[in-house]
DNA sequence: ACTAGGTTCAAACGGCCGTTTGAACTGGAG
DNA sequence: CTCCAGTTCAAACGGCCGTTTGAACCTAGT
């Protein structure tokens, strides 16, 4: 359970195989929902090879997250080099988050990880992300203070970002019902993209605007 | 597991008992994370109640739906009568929608059961809702069809009520966490008005103007 | 080739889950 | 008051869960 001495290249092997399939299952299932039975099948490997190796399941849960944020952190580090203007940041921000939605691959499995999260964080999570997520979310409120007001307060900044993350999520969450009943929509990549624009534009319009201070709230109408 | 031929009084008292109990304990766990012998513990009643009265925990699920389904649809017909300007409406609609950051009643415990769904709809919801939600929609996509320009499609109008969902749900679901970490809110009725308030101003700017149709994608950067 | 230590394995453990059972109880119509 | 349908109850069932065990199996260093 604690340090290995040493690590042979098949077990290095077993380790990756079983974060591979532990990643789609927490995706699919979320972390409580996801079994180590189901993981193993998967990963065609030994039930007692995660205890072994992750120590237990939370164990593994920490690693599959490392893997993830590392991915996910490096992954839209690249294309910052040329400081694009915050239209074209945020944009790129929007569709990035909204790649779940089409993609089917391993960087998607983490983005939908990571969505698990926000609606009822693990321990897990939480103690790793109280750590590790600063710098990431530090960015995406950086980039929300771009369209605020001159002196918008770092809270404001902040209820931006998380105001951002939402409007993403909701559609990363529901890209599967959006083809059936109500909706009916064809998601490809091409609606994807609009609907980025979509996102993106109503974003922008929204931030750089001041909220009205008068209560909309209308007066309580006389007659019930 | 029928129909019954008869209810009693005191039988009625045990179902509204395990509702009561049930509602508490599906918004706080989830469907599948709630269970059978912490309702029973909560309600004060025997186990073998709930396969009794409703069958299934299925079945209790689907009761509990339909008093949820009943209580917000009432809730907000109410104010409905004086026909408010769109900004009101709007305003009136995430209010009712942030409800549950601070309140603490069974209303709240409703909206929180609804928003574990938009997670991953549980079978019996999906069922459930296929048939009994499609007026509540309805209503929202009608809010968002004032906003949007005059020859918005139904389809734009879905994805823009689907949008004002994901906005407020993010800051119901992540109302507890508001308080720590890199955000330090003090979450009360005023910081919800406020809330409310901003989200009600963003969404009402964003919804009103048409998305870019350039692409705001950067041309490939040359080097990289 | 030997062997010690890292790794895999099948099997079992204890615990929580939703459900079923059959007997004990009870309230209200006759 | 009687009696039985409606209801409650304690106990048990089978199933899935994460974890532990101890023997078997490599594999790399000598």
């Amino acid at each position: 359970m604690p340090r290995q001495r040493k690590v042979t290249r098949v077990a290095q092997l077993t380790r990756e195989k079983i974060i591979k399939a532990a990643s789609r299952a927490f995706a699919r299932d979320g972390y409580e929902g996801a079994s180590i039975r189901a993981i193993v099948a998967a990963a065609e490997v030994n039930q007692a090879a995660i205890n072994y190796h992750f120590g237990s399941k939370e164990g593994l849960y920490r690693a599959v997250l490392q893997t993830a944020l590392r991915a996910l952190m490096s992954d839209d580090d690249a294309p910052q080099a040329d400081k694009p203007s915050r239209e074209v940041a945020l944009r790129r921000f929007v569709r990035g988050q909204l790649r779940p939605m089409t993609a089917r691959d391993e960087l998607s499995d983490y983005a939908r990880i990571f969505n698990w999260e926000t609606l009822r964080p693990s321990p897990v999570f939480r103690k790793f992300m109280a750590r590790e997520v600063a710098p990431f979310l530090a960015r995406v409120t950086e980039l929300v203070r771009r369209f605020l007001p001159a002196k918008g307060t770092d809270q404001e900044a902040a209820v931006g970002a998380l105001w951002l993350f939402g409007q993403c999520s909701i559609f990363v969450r529901n890209a599967e019902q959006l083809a059936n009943a109500p909706f009916r929509l064809e998601i490809d990549e091409r609606f994807v993209d609009r609907l980025a624009d979509t996102i993106a534009t109503w974003a922008a319009d929204g931030l750089g605007r001041r909220p009205t201070k008068r209560r909309l709230r209308a007066a309580p109408a006389a007659a019930e």
